[in-house]
DNA sequence: CAGCCTATGTGGGCTAGCGCACATACGGCT
DNA sequence: AGCCGTATGTGCGCTAGCCCACATAGGCTG
């Protein structure tokens, strides 16, 4: 049956061995989640792990100021709540559904019981971690060095690899608010894309017409992302 | 006696209790580690993992066309070799001494396996690993939204707590190549605050005078990462 | 179908930081 | 002391991205 609430949508889910992915299952809570609802904010206590099937959730970094950037995304390929495997219970980052879309729930206590056994779950998580890190190291050094372009390339380039579709249900003004930039210079980049015949832009939405062409004008970070995530977890199917 | 050769003066060694350091002192090798040397490089096996003393590493990311950022510092404070723990063999940032110093080496072999062990040791460290990861996640903002003078003054601030002394022996270009700016930026940035009175600058030297004047004139990212590392390692004194 | 709210396109002035090109000054060396 | 290599100060033109303000145009609601 093809329902939203099949696990092994999630592909960290769906890389552990039938043993351990059986032991899990039954502890597993589908639900939805919708766009811009908070899973954790700076400080709170997080109750749960979330292991998006069709959701995307955005991981960001909120300044005094108010301003905001995203520091790595989450999708099918990952969990959102690594912070309760290295044991502060809080994150100085907040957690928002940037694509709705369904999760499985797992209970904080569950989860670190998981993780506490030696063994593929462990194993699995802490790469997952560690590419995690990856992902935010990169962000970092494109914040630095890539124009804005490359930067939304590299942003659409890595959600729709979390897309069934080629579609994305969001304003430029949300994808802003993400990249912690100006939503006219996403207006801006945007219509050169369009120009392109890369993207078509209707209000609230942007399709994706051609993927190599998004590709030829992203920031290197976006192959090496991928490759070192494919590296990291190997037993996992992205795409 | 006060040689450069107390693993204690390692705060991630020095917080472990006494039973579990007694076990990993004797496996633990002081090593002198040189300005410029390369501990790891992208893609390279980890031999080893580096809990410094006096010696502050820089973490990088290099992009191919070879624009370089500090992703995050590792000092006394910490441990060099996270991915060690996470299971990816490799990184894809690149380790370089940026003050020369002491370190405590141990084998990668061993470093596995007293965290494979339940207890304080692998606590301490997958806490220090979410501190590391909240520095990156900093990073990654702080190059998006703050100035290049608040974001000096946050790397002075943060390599002084890492220093014995309030001097750094180290150029203006070697600065900026680890911030991934121009030289001359650092240059002009630096002018600013040696007018102010805070720092003197002599040939390769940068001298803190007004340790004070540097928070004032940081972004907060500073205060809110010192703070984050302290209430996850409570039980090591930073200072 | 008409009205309104919100999303998107566009333009103008401004600043930080880049790239380049020098001038200068420090400090180790013979 | 004098030399020379390297570190640092400075200036100029350029561009990306900011802030602000407004024009347009979807698409939902009544």
């Amino acid at each position: 049956m093809s329902s939203p609430h099949r696990p092994h949508q999630n592909h960290l889910l769906s890389a552990l061995p039938a043993a351990e992915f059986e032991r899990l299952a039954p502890q597993l809570k589908p639900v939805l989640l919708r766009l811009g609802e908070i899973l954790y904010e700076p400080g709170g206590q997080l109750q749960h792990a979330y292991f998006p099937t069709t959701a995307i959730v955005s991981l960001h970094y909120v300044s005094e100021s108010g301003a905001s950037t995203e520091t790595a995304g989450v999708g099918n390929e990952g969990m959102v709540g690594v912070a309760l495997l290295l044991g502060g219970d809080t994150t100085s980052s907040s957690a928002m559904v940037q694509t709705a879309g369904y999760a499985y729930r797992l209970e904080a206590r569950l989860l670190k019981q998981a993780f506490d056994r030696p063994g593929p779950v462990r194993d699995l998580l802490l790469r997952y971690t560690q590419a995690l890190i990856t992902q935010v190291c990169q962000t970092a050094a494109c914040n630095r060095h890539h124009s804005m372009e490359q930067q939304l390339c590299r942003w659409l380039l890595l959600n729709l690899d979390r897309s069934p579709a080629n579609q994305f249900i969001m304003t430029q003004e949300l994808i802003a608010g993400m990249l912690g930039v100006r939503r006219e210079g996403i207006a801006d980049a945007a219509g050169k894309l369009q120009h392109a015949g890369f993207i078509r832009c209707r209000r609230a939405h942007i399709t994706v017409l051609e993927r190599i062409g998004l590709e030829s004008r992203a920031c290197e970070c976006y192959a090496v992302g991928k490759k070192e995530l494919n590296r990291l977890l190997p037993d996992v199917r992205c795409h």
